[in-house]
DNA sequence: ATTCTACCCTGCAAGC
DNA sequence: TGCTTGCAGGGTAGAA
């Protein structure tokens, strides 16, 4: 489910059950994520307190005490999820850790598709690997239309892989990059270096508002989720092309075509993107 | 240096 | 009903 509104409304959803509660036991049921979860975690994480969590992309950053250079790294890849449960909740078939706190709720991490990783990062985060690279949050102000004007002179990948290359800018996912692309008018398999500074600007105007938007409502969504009513409404936003091939352009009522570029769908409309 | 391809894994819907 | 096929919100490593 995750694309970065989900990934910071889970961050908002677990904070308050887990910010300040001291680690009573670890559980992992599956080591064999995208990257084995460490053989140590568990000794590394009992009895520590939770002292603060971040987002950065849509990894989530946990920081115990005393250890601000150090953090528990979580991704919840194409398909995981965390959530609040209580100790008789069943436990499904793809919950694959838990981190249980003194108070006796539980951390869960689910993940079906084993895509995500949970990693112990003993080195500052920034110069991890996994995060070093990473261009800027799509919701800060150094994230403008110059930005990615300047970044994609002389580039001839398609415009759509480009804005989601993480390393260009973080937390563009395959939904956010076909619905920016079309409100901005912009053809997602337009050579990136070809496109206009003012597009980009328009692009990144919508991008913005877009994820903006969905993390509003994805507030809606955790509460239900972390209550263990577990609806997620993430899909009732209002998506103008994603998933729409076949249908009327809600622009112009031309029918919405589909490429695929890097093996994922690009729905977009020919006559409303140049 | 940039761009492309294959791959990690399960679940689900559509088609036969 | 049951089988096969293709597709899914991500991102990396390594090849071209």
């Amino acid at each position: 489910m995750p694309e970065l509104p989900e990934v910071e409304t889970t961050k908002r959803g677990i904070s308050p059950h887990v910010l300040q509660q001291r680690i009573a036991n670890v559980t992992i049921r599956q080591r064999s994520l995208r990257w084995p979860i460490p053989d140590n975690i568990e000794q590394i994480l009992t009895g520590q307190r939770i002292t603060a969590i971040e987002r950065r992309a849509k990894y989530l950053l946990l920081y115990l005490e005393h250890n601000t250079q150090k953090a528990l790294l979580i991704h919840l890849g194409m398909s995981g999820s965390l959530r609040i449960a209580k100790p008789d909740d069943a436990i499904l078939k793809h919950d694959h850790a838990d981190i249980g706190f003194e108070n006796g709720l539980i951390l869960r991490y689910s993940d079906p598709r084993r895509f995500g990783c949970i990693l112990w990062l003993d080195t500052p985060p920034i110069e991890n690997k996994l995060l070093s690279h990473l261009g800027p949050e799509p919701l800060s102000e150094e994230f403008d239309g110059d930005y990615l004007w300047q970044k994609s002179r002389g580039k001839s990948i398609a415009v759509k892989q480009f804005v989601m290359d993480q390393k260009v800018v973080t937390g563009i996912g395959n939904i956010y990059a076909t619905e920016a692309l079309f409100t901005a008018g912009i053809h997602p398999n337009k050579a990136a270096g070809k496109v206009s500074k003012a597009k980009y600007a328009l692009f990144v105007a919508d991008a913005k508002r877009i994820l903006e938007r969905s993390i509003t409502q994805g507030g809606t969504t955790l509460r239900d989720f972390v209550g263990g009513d577990g609806k997620p409404g993430y899909f009732a936003q209002q998506l103008l092309v994603y998933g729409r091939k076949g249908e009327p352009c809600p622009n112009c009522a031309t029918t919405l075509k589909e490429i695929r570029l890097s093996n994922r769908s690009s729905v977009y409309c020919s006559q409303c993107q140049k």
